[in-house]
DNA sequence: CTTTCGTCCTGACTGC
DNA sequence: TGCAGTCAGGACGAAA
């Protein structure tokens, strides 16, 4: 799935179709994804003016004239693609979004992990979704003295620690690792002993890790589509994440890129230069 | 309180 | 070619 910079991608993506423009017809192709859809949620939106498309944590927010916003979550494998033409749906294509132009949306999620919900825009902040997410890796309230405080007697893992939302928001399974990587921390490493002068290192390194992977216009496997419509999705190449048994680029010699499973998902690292 | 584990669901891939 | 088993980017709630 997408995880911050797809997501940030999608949003980029979206935002000069959506903001401006009304909803012209919006229809839910079946009552749920991981939660069932709102009561009313189509009439809800349809007529409305977007104001604005922002990204919080992995969520896409998109605020709506009359006070209410969009969230959709991603999940594991939703994917938002622009159609120009009228063209066939396809197999999970689960909300189509129609915009005044004839222009649609098609948010289309074959596992159902997403999510599609509306909640007045002035209480997004104390929403159940988002009351406990921490801040965004890349807003300067996440520092290394933050991040230390969070970290300081945690007996968890430092690569749990970076999956869990209310630490930082948007980091999952790959740019954990990527981040280990980059910072040279073991990600079997108690996170309470990464604070301090780890942190010091582990903060730029996810930051960097991320900016990178959104200038490179949002990274994917297999399904993930850019917003854009366009089939060109590419394939990141990442330095540790995917890699088991290659050699490192740390150079070391015996220095082979190993997979372990940590709280039941894959963790790539280098145990020679991550300590 | 913290931490781990099972669960939701489909599809792609591997090996027999 | 078929089929069973495994694994996948997330996040929640229950259990320990």
């Amino acid at each position: 799935m997408p995880e911050l910079p797809e997501v940030e991608t999608v949003c980029r993506g979206l935002a000069p179709l959506f903001e401006g423009q009304r909803f012209a017809r919006v229809t839910l192709r079946r009552r749920d994804l991981r939660i069932p859809f709102p009561k009313g949620l189509a009439a809800r939106v349809q007529g409305r003016r977007i104001e604005k498309v922002y990204r919080r944590a992995k969520y896409i927010v998109v605020a709506l004239d009359g006070g209410d916003s969009l969230i959709a979550h991603l999940g594991m494998s939703g994917r938002m693609t622009i159609v120009a033409r009228p063209r066939p749906f396809e197999a999970h294509d689960h909300v189509i979004f129609a915009m005044e132009d004839g222009t649609e949306v098609r948010f289309n999620d074959p596992r159902r992990f997403g999510l599609l919900t509306i909640a007045p825009t002035d209480a997004l902040d104390g929403h159940a979704l988002f009351r406990h997410l921490g801040p965004d890796p890349l807003d300067p309230v996440f520092t290394p003295e933050w991040l230390s405080a969070q970290l300081k007697g945690r007996k968890t893992t430092i690569k749990a620690a970076l999956l869990d939302q209310r630490l930082v928001v948007g980091v999952g399974n790959i740019y954990a690792c990527e981040s280990l990587y980059r910072a040279g921390i073991s990600p079997k490493r108690k996170a309470g002993t990464v604070a301090g002068a780890r942190a010091e290192k582990l903060v730029p390194a996810i930051q960097q890790v991320l900016r990178e992977a959104i200038a490179a216009g949002g990274s994917s496997l297999r399904d993930h589509v850019q917003p854009s419509g366009e089939l060109g999705y590419f394939q990141h190449a990442w330095s540790v994440y995917g890699r088991e048994g290659e050699p490192c680029r740390c150079g070391s010699k015996k220095a082979a890129v190993k997979r372990i499973v940590q709280g039941g998902r894959s963790t790539f690292f280098c145990p020679v230069c991550q300590t």
